[in-house]
DNA sequence: GCGACAG
DNA sequence: ATCTTGTCGC
């Protein structure tokens, strides 16, 4: 709203390209050993936040290490520059982790972005780790709705090209968005999403980082 | 100009 | 994101 807020903006948006140049795609992991969740939760003030990260042994999903930080926004909620929101908590967050992380999964669009770069991408850039997002609500692009099977696809198709897939992870439930962030390649993150949510909409990983984060806002 | 708009 | 547990419907 203020001029402070509008040069940020211009700030981020000149970051958000210069990182863009470094970003790399497809060619993710065949077999990666560890997944890691990253989400974040706020307090009611909309500042004070906790961000987690939770790593899973990507054979039995069971749990090889959690971080958790609690700190502030780093940026007010723009849609299209939602990672500087989140992006230094989820580094501190990933800096102590003791267990390494193949792939990130992130809470959030990858490549579905307006300009090709969202948190996932700017995550994977950043730490040089294979990511991806998935998403609860579309950015950007449209859809054919997937047949209602667990499992089925669409191409998420934004300005011609597709960004992205939606990705019904079970049956009578919407589908969630799925798009690579650095180093990924979309078939695999859909393999793996569905790996991670057999039980439930969203990926296990999603799903204990959430809780993670909430907890440690208490 | 008017909505829409990841979390 | 958050306000919010139980409750309605298939």
């Amino acid at each position: 709203m203020d001029a402070t807020a509008l040069y940020g903006e211009q700030e981020a948006l000149a970051t958000q390209d210069a990182l863009r140049s470094r970003l790399i795609l497809g060619n993710g992991p065949t077999a990666p050993a560890t997944v890691a969740g990253l989400d974040v939760a706020y307090h009611e003030d909309g500042v004070r936040l906790a961000a987690a990260v939770v790593v899973l042994d990507a054979a039995d999903l069971r749990v090889r290490d959690t971080a958790v930080v609690r700190g502030e926004a780093a940026f007010p909620y723009v849609p299209g520059l939602f990672a500087f929101r989140e992006v230094p908590a989820l580094l501190e967050a990933l800096g102590k982790l003791t267990v390494r992380p193949d792939v990130l999964v992130c809470d959030g669009h990858g490549l579905a972005h307006p300009r090709r770069f969202g948190l996932a991408c700017h995550l994977g850039v950043l730490t040089g780790l294979s990511s991806y997002g998935v998403g609860k609500t579309p950015l950007v692009g449209t859809w054919e709705q997937p047949d209602d099977r667990r499992g089925a696809r669409a191409d998420l198709v934004d300005a011609g090209e597709t960004v992205g897939a939606v990705l019904r992870t079970r049956q009578g439930v919407k589908p969630v968005f799925v798009s690579v962030g650095h180093r990924m390649d979309l078939d695999g993150a859909c393999a793996l999403t569905l790996r991670l949510a057999s039980r439930f909409r969203l990926p296990e990983t999603t799903r204990l980082a959430d809780r993670a984060c909430r907890d440690a806002l208490r």
